[in-house]
DNA sequence: AGCACGCCGACT
DNA sequence: GTCGGCGTGCTC
């Protein structure tokens, strides 16, 4: 037996479930974590080694091992606790291990060469390991504990008393809007920044980072900040990444992806807006960046802060649970007060763009004392249907399952899903009636009666459509910022991280089909729109003011959360959840299929279905169904919902499924996938 | 994912 | 007779 190594476990960015294995050439021992040059069928690969060996080959690798081409680094770029969670993340969304480890890699090292000399330097710092701070007085900070509300500094000293544990348990930091949980952020960093260790800031937008890296850049001048978002181009996402593989980075800022960034001297992760479901990532690798947060902070046993002002019912319920910590900001600092709610039954009134009279009524009064108003309407466009009112023709998207989007300035139809479109016809395509009717509300439509009702003022809509131009969003941010009385029509990209003062009347629409929907996240999505939506109201001495507009007023959750708050509605919304066994009381494992015909989806996924039946799993099926967005860029779509009370049985059962894939009939022409802890049923 | 192998239709 | 369609299978 050899005493040499000899066989290297290698990843390759391949959908393969293993590692492949590979000999040594020229005795040059490549280092675990270290990429590699191999060679794959009749292609050469870049490669990562997990594990090196030395023992002769087993009975049942009766085939040569290929050797390794060439070694790309010597040092490794990947440090052993990142490639633990990379690995245990492959294992638990049930992700090819290469893959897994390749998308989390910048696109540059994904390529099979070696780091450039230039960008090696980066990695060489100074090794006195910890690093050295910044320099002392740059580090300083631009406010101090005194500028904290007692509130705030007592939740500040909690987290810190909670993170001295030698295995903290995650916090969520359960702060209403406008508490100033940032400023708690700010203060949790601080004393690690003077111990040269790294903090890492997760949060669900790009929209968000700006206005976190400005707030973060004020308060530690001296500090390395870095951000980590899709809009960096491939070199200056390297140099980040480097940067903060070598220590120098101080602060990482990033959305999801970020929580892979490597971070040797990492003492802290903040998810910030933790309900949100943007963190889980909708194609390929479906991890959520909040719970791979929490695993990363429990494999280095430093403290996570989970921050929300809409805490997800998974979170509440591992508070309830004794898993995870909470500690609540419960007053907006300095007089700010919050906003009133108020139900507005809107089915005995005509609608004026889908607003009552009374909401009108409103708007003139605010803008008469010379405030603003906020008008919430998640969808864009003029109308959501065309229709033609003699025949019944709709306009629908010929590669999806959904109706087309009138677009009036641009006159076209648009397709939201798959982004098709077309000019409007001048006439029924049907039976050629030449007056076609829009049905329903968008922000367009909305912009333009708003503007005709109220001439004198300037009405200011901001959404996909509007902001597309460079610069326009912050002109339009400008304009409402300076306070001059106005209207503000927006979709969901107003819903957040925003401060208007002089904003006191936020009116929202349509939200009825949420209400109704049989999605059972779409409540508590709802909830936590609105509350954020009411939270951008008030903000400064004026009291803000809330219409929530609908056809289902007696409806009793939307009772409880305008009622009693936020929390009394989420406790019941997890009642339910608890008396159907729904996450978080169990877990879901969603596989989707999608294929050119429905049939060839379903049948493929009722195999699936009968061989777990047949192979006695415990575990709950629903379904298949066709999907609630049925056909989808030419493409027909439907899922089977498994369910368990037990973790590890739903996991048998995906990998039972995974390991006899090649038994299933038509594979070849059907797309599948397996999505743990669904967020999202589209 | 790539890439090769393999078995059936219209072409120089 | 062959060029090439994409169904199927493999990558150490």
């Amino acid at each position: 037996m050899s005493q040499h190594p000899n066989i290297v476990h290698v990843a390759v960015p391949r959908p393969l479930r293993t590692t492949l294995t590979y000999g040594i050439a020229n005795e040059h021992i490549p280092a675990i974590g270290a990429r590699v040059i191999v060679p794959l069928g009749k292609q050469l690969s870049t490669g990562l080694v997990l594990k090196v060996e030395s023992r002769p080959p087993s009975p049942d690798e009766n085939f040569e091992l290929k050797p390794i081409q060439q070694v790309l680094d010597e040092t490794p770029l990947p440090d052993p606790s990142w490639l633990e969670l990379l690995d245990w993340a492959a294992r638990y969304y049930h992700y090819p291990i290469g893959e897994a480890l390749f998308s989390a890699l910048p696109v540059t090292l994904r390529k099979p060469k070696p780091l450039s000399a230039r960008m090696l330097k980066l990695l060489a710092i100074p090794d006195a390991n910890p690093p050295s701070p910044p320099a002392g007085e740059g580090l300083g900070m631009g406010g101090n504990l005194l500028t904290l509300s007692d509130e705030q500094q007592l939740c500040l000293q909690t987290i810190q008393q909670w993170s001295q544990s030698d295995n903290p348990r995650p916090t969520l930091l359960h702060g209403i809007t406008g508490s100033g949980k940032t400023e708690v952020y700010l203060r949790l960093i601080a004393p690690l920044l003077t111990a040269g260790r790294q903090a890492l800031v997760v949060v669900p937008e790009i929209g968000l980072t700006p206005q976190l890296l400005e707030r973060f850049t004020r308060f530690f001048p001296g500090a390395n900040i870095v951000c980590l978002h899709s809009a960096l181009s491939d070199g200056e996402r390297l140099k980040t990444w480097l940067l903060a593989r070598s220590g120098q980075a101080n602060i990482i800022i990033g959305t999801r992806s970020a929580i892979f960034t490597p971070a040797p001297q990492l003492g802290l992760i903040i998810v910030d807006e933790e309900h949100d479901t943007s963190l889980k990532q909708q194609e390929g690798f479906r991890y959520h960046g909040r719970d791979l947060a929490v695993k990363r902070a429990q494999m280095l046993h430093i403290p996570v802060v989970l921050g929300t002002a809409t805490p997800s019912l998974e979170s509440l319920y591992n508070v309830q649970a004794g898993r995870y910590r909470h500690t609540r900001l419960q007053q907006r600092p300095g007089v700010a007060k919050p906003p009133s709610l108020q139900i507005q039954d809107c089915r005995p009134f005509a609608l004026e763009a889908g607003l009552t009279p009374p909401s009108l009524q409103a708007i003139r009064a605010t803008l008469q004392r010379g405030e603003q108003v906020m008008v919430f309407l998640n969808r864009r466009g003029f109308a959501p249907a065309l229709f033609c009112p003699s025949c019944g023709w709709q306009a629908s998207c010929h590669h999806c399952s959904v109706n087309m989007t009138w677009h009036a300035r641009r006159n076209r139809l648009v397709c939201h899903h798959c982004g098709a479109e077309q000019a409007t016809p001048a006439e029924c395509p049907s039976c050629h009636n030449p007056k076609l009717t829009t049905q329903g509300q968008g922000t367009e439509r909305l912009e333009l009666v708003l503007q005709n009702t109220f001439p004198e003022f300037p009405v200011v809509r901001i959404d996909r459509d509007s902001t597309s131009r460079k610069g326009e969003l912050e002109d339009k941010l400008a304009t409402v910022r300076s306070n001059a009385p106005l209207i503000l029509v927006g979709t969901q990209m107003l819903a957040k991280g925003h401060d208007f003062p002089n904003l006191t009347l936020v009116i929202i629409l349509d939200i009825d089909q949420s209400l109704l929907s049989t999605d059972y996240r779409a409540l508590e999505k709802l909830g936590q729109l609105l509350v954020q939506v009411a939270g951008r109201a008030g903000r400064a001495e004026k009291p803000g003011q809330v219409i929530l507009q609908t056809s289902q007023p007696q409806h009793p959750l939307l009772h409880q959360l305008v009622g009693h708050g936020y929390t009394p509605f989420a406790r019941q919304l997890l009642e339910e959840r608890k008396r159907w066994h729904f996450p978080p009381f169990g877990y879901h494992a969603l596989i989707r299929a999608s294929a050119s015909s429905m049939e060839k989806a379903t049948k493929l996924l009722d195999h699936i279905s009968q061989q777990l039946a047949d192979s006695g799993f415990d575990i709950q099926r629903l379904g298949p169904v066709p999907a609630p967005l049925e056909k989808r860029a030419n493409r027909y779509r439907a899922q089977l919902l498994l369910g368990s009370h037990q973790r590890a049985s739903l996991h048998n059962a995906v990998k039972f499924i995974l390991a006899n894939e090649t038994k299933l009939p038509g594979r070849s022409s059907v797309r599948w996938s397996v999505d743990m802890d669904p967020m999202d049923f589209t």
